[in-house]
DNA sequence: GCAATAGTGTCTTTAAGACATTATGGG
DNA sequence: CCCATAATGTCTTAAAGACACTATTGC
């Protein structure tokens, strides 16, 4: 905690932030678990805890661009799906002082984090790691608060969207599909209605491969039609249509 | 346009935005239509242009605090639904240079707009008039897409949630509800099926009140049994439940 | 063949969509 | 009584939940 709270202001007279930092809460499946990527700070206040790999937005520079770029140097992959969550601006939220973070949902798909994570919490490039979401180490700021934000976005989205595309490896199985569905929503699905009901959501489509496990038998393989995560075509069947009058939809 | 893009930054050599401002996209119901709440701006750059009643996030301010004074300031309400919505902090977003933007949604519910909307676009306090949002005037900035993303929230959140609250009366009837519910979503749904629906939600209650319209049947009055917004207790009929096995829900 | 796991089929239950019927007001 | 509108009931269709059964591997 050294520095004191500094002011800034523009030049219309206006009080203005001291800083905007964007903070990537990345996603990704570590042996079938859910793990949130954390980075241990090097700078002060709170040197040494754990953090989200945010940082500072430059002048000129898209939050989103920021975050990307951040999540880059700590992991190696690019281009990877990054969704805006919320913004954390409340004053003391910051103990250097007025500082607002644009919080970042991000999803790293299974067969990319080959040599980055080994194995519960296994350090990659830079004092990373990768935590349990279910049991996270204490963090600082409210980077708590934006990782149960994005625990909760993904929870909400998972059956709306293609969303999982970010967390699956390209090709998978029904039930690869299947566990990783139950981690995020903490429920337990039939095997057999799994498979019917994202079938039918038309986001996904045989890919003519096998893969065995340890016994039994083999596993048909599947994919993502589209492998940019949107919203799901799914019909949901919420309210009452009406026989159709106008040509509204 | 008048000024100069400034650059602003903090006493640890970061670079930081020249402002934050919290835009408020409020909704409300003028004679059964979505409108939009919009200012004319009284400062350059676009004076006079039509825009979100938004403002300067002042120091020590949370923004959310900002976005509900600025509102009370145009429409007299206050302590009303508000949810943040997006931050807009791309370069280039703003022709005074770099000022990032946290959009709120906020809705007015239809009783407490008497004697601030006097019609179609009918002006307010200080020169704010609520704008169809089916057509709305050229606007300043980004607020077109904030309006936007506010419109597809509350699509998004009517059936799922009890977000219909902030803009129905304390009481409403089956049909009036029907009307707010048809008119956000675009839809047109079945009146019978619609009250089913809306009954199995848990959301509301009968009141036990009657109101007769022009001619025909009075219909019963229904009130949220939650007054703030939320999400609803209504079980989706998502996924395919397995037979219980752990203490998971 | 047996264990283990994946895939298929289908029966039951329940919710959604359609629509007829009844109820309650004003002329 | 007739019109207009609201409320109720119910029939049909389709999706969700449960679960039996078949298929394919390794041992």
């Amino acid at each position: 905690m050294t520095g004191l709270p500094i002011r800034a202001h523009n030049t219309s007279g206006y009080e203005a932030p001291s800083g905007l930092t964007a903070e990537p809460v990345v996603f990704a499946l570590v042996h079938g678990e859910l793990t949130v990527l954390l980075v241990r700070r090097v700078h002060e206040p709170f040197r040494g805890m754990w953090g989200l790999p945010g940082g500072f937005v430059g002048y000129g520079e898209a939050p989103e661009e920021t975050a990307q770029r951040k999540l880059t140097e700590k992991t190696g992959v690019g281009q990877i799906y990054l969704e805006q969550l919320k913004t954390y601006a409340d004053p003391g939220r910051d103990p250097r002082g007025w500082i607002a973070a644009i919080a970042y949902l991000a999803l790293i798909p299974a067969h990319s984090l080959q040599g980055y994570a080994s194995g519960e919490g296994g350090p990659l490039s830079d004092a990373g790691a990768w935590w349990p979401v279910a049991s996270p180490p204490e963090l600082v700021f409210d980077h708590d608060a934006m990782i149960r934000d994005g625990v909760d976005r993904l929870r909400g989205k998972l059956w709306y969207s293609n969303i999982a595309v970010g967390l699956l490896p390209h090709e998978f199985t029904m039930p690869e599909a299947r566990h990783v569905y139950e981690e995020i929503s903490g429920m337990q699905y039939e095997p057999s209605n799994f498979r019917r009901e994202l079938i039918a959501s038309g986001l996904v489509q045989r890919t003519g491969g096998r893969v065995m496990g340890k016994s039994g038998r083999p596993a048909d393989c599947y994919a993502f039609i589209d492998s940019t995560p949107s919203w799901s075509e799914r019909r949901s069947r919420i309210p009452a249509r009406k026989t159709e009058k106008t040509g509204q939809q």
